[in-house]
RNA sequence: GGUCGGGUGGCCGAGUGGCUAGGCAGAGCUCUGCAAAAGCUUGUACAGCGGUUCGAAUCCGCUCUCGACCUCCA
C-alpha cells in the first residue's frame, strides 16, 4: 500500500493540495465530456484519458466513486452566448438528420473510440437533453436569490450582482474589468446588462429544431448549466472532482461556480484538475485549426500526416509518458518511440505472468532494491497522478523481470513475498491502474495450438540444423507479422501491430 | 493589449537548490546457426544575461522565444 498520500494540483489554489473526500469512502468526480456534433479527436481523448486515470487510481486505493462524465447533446452554441447556433442542429441541417440522429450517431461513435482506447466507462452519462428539468429549476432558484435576470425571453447570469457578495474569476485568475477592455463591439444587439454576464436559458429562433417550453417561453438551456445542474443532481451540491480540458477553466467552468454558488450558495467542487492541450508542432490540436487526428485514422494510419498505423495501447502508452498538466507534442517520431518501449514493457508483462518464484540465496541489496521501486510507484502516482514517473519505475522493473527470465540474476535473490510485491505491483500498474492491457484479444486457443504446433516442427528442423526450412517458417510467419524470437530455451512469439 | 504557462542531451519527455528520471535513436560488448529479443557498458543536457547562495539547470530580475486563455473548443 502506499507510503504516501495521494496529492492532486488544484486550479483554484495553483497548488498541490493532500487529497480530502468529503465522505470517505465515498468520492464523486465529474469531468466534462464531449459536444456529440462530430467525431471525437486525439486530444479530446486525452483529457477523457486524464480522469480515466483518476478514477482508476481512487478506486485502486479503495475509494467507491461515482464517475459522472456527461454527454453536451444541447444548448452548445458555435458562437458567443446570443449570437450562436446550436451545434447540434447546425450537424442535423448539414447532414439532413434529425438532431437526435446526430447526437445517437456520435454517441455511438464516442462510446467506440473510449471501449477501443480502454476508457473506463463512466458511472452516470447523463445528457444535457434528458435534464431540462432541473436545469430550468436551477435558473429559478438564481433568479430567486437575485443573480439572474430575463431579458427579451432569454435568461442571464447577473455577474455584476454576483460580486457584490461572491467572488467571480477566481479559477481561471480573470477579473471583470480585464474583461470589460477585450469585450467586443456588440453595438447594443445583446440582451446582456454587460457584456460579462452569460446565459442561463437562451431563447431560440420560431424554426429551431431543438427547444422546450419553460416559464421564460420557448428557448434551450445555456451550456454551462448542464454541468452544474447534473453534477448536483448525482454528486450533491458540493462534491470532490472536477475535471475538463485547460481550455474549459474560462468560461465554462468559472460560470458552473457562479451557478452552483448563485442558486445554493455552496462552492461546488473541492478539487478543480485541469489537463493540458495535445499540441501538433507545437500548436494546440483543434478541429478549427484542421491540425486534429481522429483516432480511426491513427489506429488505421489513414491520415496524409502519419508513416504507419498506431495500436491503440501504443497511443494510450505515448499521452501516459508525459504528465497530465504539461501539453504534449504529437508527432510520428515521437509516437514510434512510445510504441517500442510499450512494447517492451508489454514483453515483460507477458514475462512475469509466466515467471514462478524458486527458493535461493536471498540478497539483501535486492531485497531492498525491489522494495524500493514499489514504493516509488507509488509515491510518483500520489504526485498529482504522475504516469511518466510512475511508467519509469515500470521500466526499472521490467529490468528486473528481464533479468530474472534471462538468468542474469536469480529470481531466489528474493524471498517469494518481495516476489509477490513485485509481480502484484507491477500487473497493478500496468493493467489496472495505467490500463495498458489490451493489446491481447487475438490470442485464442486455436492460434494458441498452431502455434505450438508450427513451433514444434520448427524446433525439430532447427534440430536438425536444416536452417533453411526453419528461417522459411519464420519469414512467412514474420509476413503474417507474427514475430518468432528463439531464446535460449524456449522460442518465444508475438503478434505485432 | 491583458492573464497564465513553457523553453531540458540527436528526438520525445519527467524532475529538482548539491545525489544517474525514463523511453526512442546511436556506439561497443555478451548471448545466438542467423535474425530478433534480452543483458551489460557508454552519452553528462537544462534558451541568454545578470543576481542571491558554500553551491542553481532548479530561487529572483531582465531579455529573447514558443504557446494557451481572454470568442466555440478537451
Amino acid at each position: 500500500m502506499p507510503e504516501t498520500a495521494l496529492h492532486i494540483f488544484n486550479t483554484l489554489s495553483r497548488q498541490k493540495e493532500k487529497f480530502e473526500a468529503i465522505n470517505p469512502p465515498f468520492v464523486g468526480l465529474y469531468s466534462c465530456g464531449p459536444t456529440v456534433y462530430n467525431e471525437v479527436h486525439l486530444g479530446n481523448l486525452r483529457t477523457f484519458l486524464t480522469f480515466d486515470i483518476v478514477q482508476r487510481y481512487l478506486t485502486h486505493l479503495g475509494y467507491k466513486v461515482r464517475y459522472v462524465r456527461n454527454i453536451t447533446d444541447a444548448g452548445h452554441l458555435t458562437d458567443d452566448a446570443d449570437a450562436g447556433e446550436d451545434k447540434i442542429e447546425k450537424r442535423a441541417k448539414l447532414e439532413q438528420l434529425e438532431p437526435m440522429e446526430i447526437v445517437q450517431k456520435y454517441t455511438n461513435s464516442f462510446h467506440e473510440v473510449c471501449a477501443i482506447f480502454n476508457l473506463t466507462p463512466p458511472s452516470i452519462e447523463p445528457t444535457a437533453t434528458g435534464h431540462i428539468v432541473e436545469q430550468i429549476q436551477m435558473v429559478k432558484r438564481i433568479i430567486a436569490n437575485g443573480f439572474g435576470y430575463e431579458s427579451n425571453g432569454s435568461v442571464y447570469f447577473d455577474v455584476k450582482k454576483f460580486m457584490e457578495k461572491h467572488e467571480y474569476g477566481k479559477l481561471s485568475g480573470r477579473n471583470v474589468d480585464d474583461l470589460l477592455e477585450v469585450t467586443r463591439d456588440l453595438s447594443g444587439t445583446s440582451d446582456k446588462r454587460n457584456s460579462y454576464d452569460f446565459a442561463l436559458w437562451i431563447k431560440t429562433p420560431e424554426a429551431a429544431l431543438q427547444k422546450w417550453d419553460s416559464p421564460w417561453g420557448e428557448g434551450c438551456p445555456g451550456w454551462h448549466l448542464e454541468c452544474s445542474a447534473m453534477g448536483t443532481k448525482y454528486l450533491g451540491k458540493q462534491f470532490d472532482i472536477h475535471g475538463g480540458g485547460f481550455d474549459l477553466k474560462f468560461p465554462h467552468h468559472e460560470c458552473e461556480i457562479a451557478q452552483s454558488v448563485g442558486a445554493d450558495g455552496v462552492t461546488p467542487v473541492r478539487y478543480w484538475m485541469h489537463s493540458n492541450m495535445l499540441t501538433v508542432n507545437g500548436t494546440k490540436m483543434s478541429k478549427s485549426l484542421g491540425n486534429s487526428f481522429l483516432p480511426k485514422e491513427l489506429f488505421g494510419g489513414a491520415h496524409p500526416l502519419l508513416e504507419k498505423a498506431y495500436s491503440p495501447m501504443s497511443v494510450r502508452f505515448f499521452m501516459l509518458q508525459s504528465h497530465y498538466r504539461s501539453t504534449l507534442d504529437f508527432s510520428n517520431a515521437a509516437l514510434q518511440a512510445a510504441e517500442r518501449g510499450f512494447l517492451r514493457l508489454l514483453n515483460s508483462y507477458k514475462t512475469l505472468s509466466k515467471l514462478e518464484h524458486k527458493a535461493g540465496t536471498v540478497d539483501a541489496q535486492e531485497l531492498l532494491d525491489v522494495k524500493q521501486l514499489c514504493e516509488a510507484i507509488y509515491a510518483n502516482i500520489n504526485d498529482d497522478f504522475n504516469t511518466a514517473e510512475s511508467i519509469a519505475v515500470l521500466f526499472d522493473m521490467s529490468k528486473k523481470i528481464n533479468a530474472y527470465k534471462e538468468g542474469v540474476l536469480s529470481i531466489g535473490t528474493l524471498d517469494a513475498e518481495t516476489y509477490e510485491l513485485l509481480k502484484t505491483t507491477f500487473t497493478v500498474f500496468f493493467r489496472d491502474i495505467l490500463g495498458l492491457d489490451k493489446e491481447e484479444e487475438h490470442d485464442n486457443n486455436v492460434t494458441e495450438g498452431l502455434m505450438n504446433l508450427i513451433l514444434e516442427l520448427r524446433k525439430q528442423v532447427r534440430a536438425n540444423k536444416d536452417f533453411a526450412s526453419s528461417d522459411k517458417i519464420r519469414d512467412a510467419l514474420n509476413e503474417l507479422n507474427i514475430k518468432v524470437k528463439d531464446g535460449k530455451d524456449e522460442t518465444t512469439w508475438s503478434i505485432e501491430q
